[in-house]
RNA sequence: GCUCGGGUGGUGUAAUGGUAGCCACAAGGGACUUAAAAUCCCUCGCCGAAAGGCAUGCGGGUUCGAGUCCCGCCCCGAGCACCA
């Protein structure tokens, strides 16, 4: 037989299964379908790195065999074109965004073409397509008539470097996600998508994805950050003025000792004029109003403030008057920007009372005083009036009670969420479709007339200004109120990165027409979703899983899919690391190019290499070294084909472990175990390697197996058996338990917890026998040296534990 | 600081509470070869001549039996970070 040669074998089959169309989708009543989805990529100018395949090479084997087990399989790709990357891309490389975009496509596309995946191209999306952002801008559309998506004057977090608003998820440690500037709060005009509204349902969302990771389901809850308290009522002594805060310990209400504000609450502002210490705060304001809100979180061990002398609040509950103070490390974002100070039983608060010399109350019973550390955890309340004695978990309870009957506050569920700033002000972005009119206010554009196509301009740079460089195109600008026909202007910001990657996954399941415009039909969409497998980064925890759920769930709730959770499973993908461990970068001139990698060993030996490296879920470091080992492995296989003979029969030990490796690789494929299931099907080819001759069948069965890791080579070597029908129209193999019994067994033998002998024994031994066997045998005499045993374990099928 | 992960040979890793190191990589030895590559065979956690002893980050515990479970530390990685 020939020499295994990957080029040939491999450019064979790819072109003979387009020519066939084997991977061609349709929605079918007959089979049950699968729908196995990749989170897709946005096309940089650098292409594709050894890492970016990791997940398609996953989906691809989990669909191939889903395939052959007789679903209806939808593994689709596409491309999340828009947004800064790209845009950034543009500008530097001096060449249109559009056009950079379709470069990029075509380098990524011709790249995966090498890996032989199956993804159906007749239903490739595009974000920046605008038969494919009509829906984006529909989808934004249907939340600003729901009163979801609104304007706000609000600062909010501006990179100087990308020139443009973002969201808080787009912000890590105070700097830009994208390019490590420090952020600037920067109050701007902007488009803001009322995620907050959902907090509750994405919350209770989660309880019913049971195939998630359960760590991704806590940093999303951890992200929405649902905390149960109160609102409490503070009057502002000789003032009209109410100081109304949140508090998570309601409870400890009577051990409130001061008060403290952000330095943006409106209460600083009303009062400047008539304290004492005026400059003192003006100062401290000023101060606050410099610093970014990375030095704020730089400095705070040190926390510090100032007392707005004059000022008192009254503790709703005795009439105690509070003096209140002006601090930063109360957060005016979040509750109601103000706060009841309990340095008794809050760490915060005691450190700044401690700086301060503010009075520490004890009202929760503790073993330590409460001057020399807080207590911050539940016990019973004390020196609390008529909640003394009570347990924490009751005492909220009651307090809250008794400030709502007597209208001094009430119950509140408080959300770390914030709203999702929608705009940017940059060009390569989907254009919102509203318009203003000085008349009649923002008025969106009517849906027959989207897609609102991203006009054509030579300049695309960002302006700098705070606007989009759309504003500049006046005569795209200027238009008229598609209400009254009155003179109007097109809002010119731009949505983020992360709309279009919203809802690809159902645009994938929409029918085209021949000029490529999406039908949104509800049929074929519920025939398809939700995704019962979708595979990705788990940096997009927080980011895209949350924005693509909140926008299903709003499409649910609108009637215009089915179902409520878009994701079935979820299965993180592990980096793949640079070989000298660091992450593959340009600049450390460490990239791995997959063409290279495919050129010299194959697509089969590279698909199967990823695979094995190590858990699938793990980050692991690349090893060209490691290549070859799987690369050997295929030959051994191909070498296989010399063995075969019509006549032979495999001893029943063989038969057991063919069968011991179906099961092994069907639930390892299942479970995304990856690297076990290779390992399994290496031993049993070392074992086949040994025999005179294999069987055809027995052949088949292991070609079977591997075909979803090595489709070009299995599909080669099934096609020299003879086989006129592709190896992926055919049947997985069945595990017959039968079979796979072993007829002898390995039994430990153990003495006080050691091991000292092992027995091999016919796998139907009973206790009795086995007990029996072990008691006589030579070396476990030696060690009982006459004594009788205390006691003897049997372990069936496993080991015999004699303990003395 | 808080919350998750993780720590096993020279390396990547494998082990429903049941023979620790499967499968590979690297290394060493051998066969084939004029030679090399490729391939095939053997060795390969540490100490020890062997018997055996010691070994899964460290220290305790539960158990006939712990890499796995419990308690307390140390180190590495990720996420969150003054959220009241």
């Amino acid at each position: 037989m020939k020499q295994y040669n990957h080029k040939e074998v491999e450019k064979k089959w790819k072109k003979t299964w387009e020519k066939t169309g084997i991977y061609k989708t349709k929605e079918e009543s007959g089979k049950p379908k699968y729908y196995v989805l990749d989170m897709f990529p946005y096309p940089s100018g650098a292409g594709l790195h050894v890492g970016h395949p990791k997940g398609y090479i996953a989906t691809d084997i989990v669909g191939r065999m889903k395939m052959m087990q007789g679903y209806n399989v939808l593994h689709p790709m596409g491309w999340d074109a828009f947004g800064l990357p790209a845009e950034n891309y543009a500008i530097k490389n001096k060449v249109h965004p559009a056009q950079a975009t379709a470069e990029n496509v075509a380098t990524f596309k011709k790249q995966l073409g090498l890996l032989g995946f199956t993804y159906d191209w007749d239903r490739e999306v595009n974000t920046t397509d605008p038969k494919y952002y009509k829906w984006t801008q529909w989808i934004f559309l249907q939340l600003f008539k729901k009163g979801l998506a609104y304007e706000s004057f609000a600062p909010i977090n501006w990179c100087p470097s990308c020139q443009t608003g973002l969201a808080n998820e787009d912000l890590d440690n105070g700097r830009c996600e994208r390019c490590g500037s420090e952020i600037e709060r920067k109050p701007m005009r902007q488009w803001v998508l009322k995620i907050t509204d959902y907090a509750e349902k994405l919350l209770d969302g989660l309880d019913k994805l049971p195939l998630w990771p359960e760590h991704i389901k806590k940093m999303q809850s951890d992200w929405i950050g649902r905390s149960e308290g109160a609102l409490v009522d503070f009057k502002i002594k000789d003032s009209e003025e109410i100081l109304k805060i949140f508090t998570t310990r309601p409870d400890t209400l009577f051990g409130a000792t001061y008060m403290v504000v952000a330095p943006e609450h409106p209460l600083v502002a009303q009062n400047l004029e008539k304290i004492s210490n005026q400059k003192e705060v003006q100062d401290y304001l000023d101060q606050a109003k410099s610093k970014s809100d990375l030095e704020r979180t730089e400095l705070q061990k040190e926390k510090n403030g100032v007392e707005l002398k004059s000022v008192k609040a009254i503790n709703p509950l005795n009439g105690s008057e509070l003096p209140v103070f002006v601090a930063d490390y109360v957060l005016y974002g979040y509750g109601t920007g103000a706060i009841m100070a309990v340095p008794g039983h809050d760490e915060r608060d005691w450190e700044f009372a401690k700086k301060y010399n503010l009075p520490i109350l004890a009202v929760v019973s503790c073993d330590n005083d409460v001057n020399e550390k807080p207590f911050t955890s539940e016990g019973s309340a004390v020196n609390s009036d008529f909640l003394n004695n009570l347990p924490t978990k009751e005492a909220k309870i009651k307090m809250i009670e008794y400030l709502e009957a007597k209208g001094l506050g009430e119950k509140k569920v408080q959300y770390k969420l914030r709203d999702w700033v929608f705009s940017r002000q940059r060009y390569w972005g989907e254009p919102m479709p509203l318009i203003h009119c000085e008349k009649d206010g923002w008025v969106a554009v009517p849906e027959d007339q989207l897609p609102l196509e991203l006009p054509k301009v030579k300049n695309y740079e960002p302006s700098g200004t705070g606007e989009s460089p759309l504003a500049t195109i006046t005569d795209w600008v200027n238009t008229a109120c598609p209400q009254c026909g009155g003179p109007a202007k097109r809002e010119t910001n731009t949505m983020p990165q992360w709309a279009g990657s919203c809802w690809y996954y159902l645009a994938y399941t929409m029918p085209k027409d021949a000029e490529g415009n999406y039908d949104w039909d509800k049929n074929k969409i519920n025939y398809w979703n939700p995704i019962d497998l979708y595979v990705g980064g788990a940096e997009h925890a927080t980011r895209h899983l949350i924005y693509a759920r909140f926008w299903h769930k709003f499409l649910f709730d609108i009637g215009a899919v089915a179902n409520e959770e878009p994701f079935t499973r979820l299965q993180n993908v592990g980096l793949i690391l640079a070989e000298d461990g660091r992450k593959m970068s340009k600049r450390w001139n460490n990239v791995i190019n997959p063409d290279e990698v495919v050129e010299e060993y194959g697509a089969d030996a590279m698909r199967l290499y990823e695979m094995f490296m190590g858990p699938f879920d793990q980050p692991c470091a690349w090893s060209t070294k490691g290549v070859v080992g799987v690369r050997r492995f295929l030959e051994r296989v191909w070498a296989l084909n010399e063995k075969i003979s019509e006549t032979a029969a495999m001893d029943k030990k063989l038969t057991a472990q063919l069968h011991q490796t179906i099961k092994k690789v069907s639930e390892d494929i299942e479970a995304m175990r990856f690297n076990t299931a290779i390992s399994s099907m290496m031993q049993l080819s070392n074992e086949m390697g040994k025999v005179e001759a294999i069987s055809k069948e027995d052949f088949s069965v292991l070609l079977k197996l591997l075909s979803p890791f090595a489709p070009h080579m299995t599909e080669e070597l099934w096609n020299e058996l003879g086989n006129s029908e592709s190896i992926f129209e055919s049947a997985w193999p069945k595990y017959d338990a039968e079979l796979a019994k072993d007829e002898e067994i390995t039994l430990a033998v153990q003495v006080n917890g050691k091991l000292r002998d092992t027995l091999v024994v016919s796998a139907d031994i009973n206790e009795e026998e086995a007990k029996k066997m072990a008691l006589s045998s030579e070396k476990i005499q030696k060690w009982l040296e006459g004594a009788q045993p205390k006691k003897v374990i049997y372990v069936k099928g496993k080991l015999i534990s004699i303990v003395l």
